[in-house]
DNA sequence: CTTATTGCAAATGATTTGCATGGCG
DNA sequence: CGCCATGCAAATCATTTGCAATAAG
C-alpha cells in the first residue's frame, strides 16, 4: 500500500522534473518511466528496456529508447552503470537517495548492492591528500557470491 | 641508471612469463612491451599503442595489437581500465605492485592515481556483510584536479 | 616441421545520427 | 501552429574474428 502510493508519487514526480527542464511528456517516456517503477530493483540494459516497453507500446523504436535514457540519466533519475559485459544497465535512483556501489559476481554474472559509510572518510581523505575536489565516484567489487562459493564448493 | 637497469630487468622478465605461458615472443609482442616501458605512466588506448608502434614495426596490424594487450592484460603484466570515454586504457603494471586506483578530471580528462590502504578494511568488511568473496575491485574518483579548480575560479 | 601468430578484410554489437513525419504544449 | 520527439535505416566506433600466409621454437 505505502508501496504503491510512493510509486505514484515517483511517477508524478519524474514527470515534473521533465516538464520543469521543457522536455515534452510523451506516452513512450511515460512507458519507460513506469518500466523502472515497477521493476524497481533490475539493472537494465537498453536492449532489455526495449523488449520491456514493447508489448506497452509497439511502435516503440530502440533509438527513442536510447534518447530517453539518456536524458533520464543526465536529470539524475537513472544511474547508468558499467558492469563490464559491453553495455550500459541502468537502475531507478530515488532523489536524495545516496547512490550505492555494486558487487559483482564472476560466475552468475548476480550484482547486488551495498552502501557506503566508509567510502565518504576515504574520499575526504584522497580529495584532501591530492588536492582533487570529488563529485562523483564508482566502486566495484569483482567476485564470487555466496550462491556460486557454494556451488564451487560442492563441485570441487 | 638504476632506471634503466630496472626496465631491462622488466623487460627480460616479461618476456619469461611469455615463455613460461608457451607463448612466442614474436617482435610485435617486443615492440609492444618496451613502448610500456619506455612510456612508464601513460594510459594508453589501443589505438594509440598502434601508432607508437607503426614506426618500429611498420607491417603491424591493429589486430595484433589488441590481441597482444588482452594476452598481456591476462598475465597481469597490464592493466586494462575503462575511465569511461568508450576505449579501453591500458597501463604497464609492475608485478607484486599492489594495483592502484583513479582520479579523473571531469574537465581536461587527466588520469592522476592514489593508493588504497583504507579500501583494504572496507573491503574485508563488505566481503564478510555480505558474504561475497572479493577477488578485484575497481575504485575512480570523479570531479577536478587542482589545476582546472584554479582555472575555473579564475574564469569565474 | 608444426602450430601459434600475423595481417587483412569483413563481421560484430552497442550506440548514434540524419531525416522526413508526427504529435505535445 | 512551431518545434521537439519519433521511427527507421544507415552510419559510427571500438573490438573481434575468419582465413590463408608466415615464422617462432
Amino acid at each position: 500500500m505505502s508501496e504503491r502510493s510512493q510509486e505514484t508519487d515517483s511517477f508524478a514526480d519524474v514527470c515534473n522534473q521533465l516538464r520543469n527542464h521543457a522536455y515534452k511528456l510523451t506516452p513512450q517516456r511515460q512507458t519507460i518511466l513506469k518500466i523502472f517503477l515497477e521493476q524497481g530493483s533490475g539493472h537494465l540494459s537498453a536492449e532489455e528496456i526495449y523488449q520491456l516497453v514493447k508489448p506497452h507500446y509497439p511502435d516503440i523504436g530502440l533509438a527513442t529508447v536510447y534518447r530517453t535514457l539518456d536524458i533520464l540519466a543526465d536529470l539524475g533519475i537513472l544511474q547508468k552503470n558499467d558492469f563490464g559485459d559491453g553495455r550500459s544497465r541502468y537502475e531507478f535512483s530515488r532523489r536524495d537517495e545516496h547512490h550505492h556501489h555494486h558487487l559483482i559476481c564472476l560466475r552468475c554474472g548476480s550484482v547486488s548492492e551495498f552502501d557506503d559509510d566508509l567510502l565518504e572518510s576515504l574520499e575526504t581523505m584522497i580529495a584532501k591528500r591530492n588536492k582533487f575536489k570529488v563529485v562523483d565516484h564508482v566502486l566495484k567489487f569483482y567476485g564470487y557470491c555466496s550462491r556460486c562459493q557454494e556451488e564451487l564448493n560442492r563441485d570441487a
